[in-house]
DNA sequence: ACATATTTTGAAATGCATTTCATATGAAAC
DNA sequence: GTTTCATATGAAATGCATTTCAAAATATGT
């Protein structure tokens, strides 16, 4: 049974026979306090599990030592995350504040609101944000940022923008997509994702500016997508195989969830991938290794990403303003 | 820009031109203070977009209205997770606590020991803990246990636990897939995962009790993995099959991570599934569904486990003793 | 109009740790 | 043996909100 009137610092100065601030000091590791003193202190306070008070700690020092980490939610459906990737990053995160020994507060889908995190921050539930997955809330972005909270965001880098974004290079994944397909003379492109998605649009853009430069003349298609589930990308899918005159015989998925929705209906009608058509994705999660055909895709380093994410937080959590940053983007060829 | 100077109840109170313990009343909702003042009062604390500090309310209240989440870092590779079904359960259990106004804390990787925990809950951190995955730890559980700190746990519920769980009918899963496998007639059973992961050890013993009852006597193998990643499982399958005398008619897999893996063994093999080799998973991650061929799959109900979770601990810090509990588990057949 | 009950309000105490500032102790310097 | 300095320690103030308790204001009853 734990001590029902729980332990304060008041009594681990009685017990050690020394004062509060003494054993304050002790505590922090504070070199105005005498090193046995402060041994003394230690250990009296390991033997009776005595824990400083967070709160009133955090209300002394007027930080929080918390970073709160909002996903974007509306972008996927019924608020339940529909794409592995976000949550590599979010593990990424996690892993890089734990060794900052920050905590992670994880603003859940009814908490993603300017005004919800606003409110966090100016009650001091947090010191900074870091949003993972700019989408389709750029506006409630650009508003946040107004407020002047310390934020670092998953998405576009990009020049002007008001906060520092941390992602892949977007337009260079596409470049590379389109690369690999004119390797296989292939010529009729098929670009799958919403465009709306800041993110998105960057990987549509590289791909087309590669495939134009190229001079060879390529047909694009886009097939537009309103949500991140398989879900969509299947119905999308069927509906544009439907009505397509000619099939595409390259297919560039916004992610790897995507495009393995697209080769399942490929496959479905008798296609074979990658013999018929190429299929690029995006992100190389774990699934895209396993899936059969595997998945040629374009990888972020998610590990990177999240220990850069944190430190761009930190830096401006000192008051300095980094740049926005961009992490390894690298094609993973698979099909082959 | 937001203002230096942080404003505090004091300010609120002199502008609205009342006592701060009135501001406090009103800002809580509270019946003693009039409503007319109530709304002057609120009105003048909106108008300077005033929140009260958590940090103050904590120490005060001597509550965090935070929850600690805790995943199983350790049954993963590198500390990164390679099942999505975890995350879909933090989804869950994030959107379960965001409804009533809990904060959540997710603990990282390297806070995942008792100490560690230990700590958080007496430096008043979290009010209680929430642990995703029963898996490796016992040990580790049993022991937090012991500190009295309020917890529940997503596992294997049992009889006897020294703490609250809740997790789907593990036996009933296994038994489930036997009875899949028996009605196809499959006689020659492989049971893929860890044993010595409770969760995982009465799925198999579902699975075999299952096979003995009906009497047909079917040869009952394992296949036994290191951890929850695809590689693993693909490594696993590749040996197992390598060296089996007959290779396996039926196979029931952990997780649909591992049922994919070996799938995609199979298919590498000339193997046709489900023709050949009638393959069952666990979880019926979104992944399950796109696969080709579909995987057919045990079901867990991840936002009815959220909303469970988070209930059992509330009713635990209400200071009431709830019984482990069990979710919906049903069997999605898609492989047919 | 007066006593009593009810509703509102505010002063002061409280929760716990940190920081400032002053004091005490011991060491070094003369 | 006194003065000076550095080091170590503690009393009291501080951070911000909540709660207790007493006082004030208002309403009710006769």
């Amino acid at each position: 049974m734990p001590p029902k009137q729980p332990i304060t610092m008041d009594d681990i100065a009685a017990l050690a026979k020394v004062s509060k601030p003494t054993v304050s000091r002790a505590l922090s590791d504070s070199p105005l306090v005498n090193e046995q003193t402060k041994q003394h202190v230690l250990s009296v306070a390991r033997k009776h599990g005595y824990a400083v008070n967070r709160n009133a700690q955090r209300l002394r020092h007027k930080n929080t030592n918390t970073i709160g980490v909002s996903i974007d939610f509306r972008s996927h459906r019924k608020n339940h995350i529909s794409d592995p990737f976000i949550f590599e990053l979010l593990a990424g995160v996690s892993e890089a504040l734990g060794n900052l020994n920050q905590d992670l507060l994880l603003c859940a889908p009814n908490h993603n609101d300017t005004d919800s995190l606003q409110t966090i921050y100016s009650s001091r539930g947090a010191d900074g944000f870091i949003f993972l997955g700019q989408g389709h809330r750029e506006s409630m972005l650009n508003e946040f940022a107004l407020t002047g909270a310390p934020m670092v965001v998953w998405g576009a880098p990009r020049e002007n923008s008001p906060y520092c974004v941390v992602g892949s290079d977007n337009l260079l994944g596409g470049q590379m997509a389109a690369e690999y397909f004119l390797k296989q003379r292939r010529r009729n492109f098929l670009f799958v994702g919403d465009p709306s998605h800041c993110e998105i649009q960057r990987r549509r853009q590289g791909l087309h500016q590669a495939a134009e430069k190229s001079g060879k003349s390529a047909i694009l298609e886009d097939v537009v997508l309103s949500d991140f589930s398989y879900e969509s990308a299947f119905d999308a899918a069927n509906k544009h195989l439907d009505q397509a005159k000619s099939p595409p015989d390259a297919i560039f998925a916004y992610s790897d969830t995507a495009a393995m929705a697209f080769i399942r209906v490929l496959v479905d009608r008798g296609l074979r991938v990658p013999e018929d058509v190429s299929v690029v994705g995006y992100n190389d999660i774990p699934a895209a290794a396993f899936f059969s055909p595997r998945i040629t895709t374009v990888r972020q380093d998610t590990y990177q990403a999240g220990k850069l994410l944190v430190k761009k937080l930190m830096q401006i959590l000192d008051n300095k303003k980094p740049r926005s940053g961009t992490i390894k983007t690298e094609l993973v060829v698979r099909d082959t």
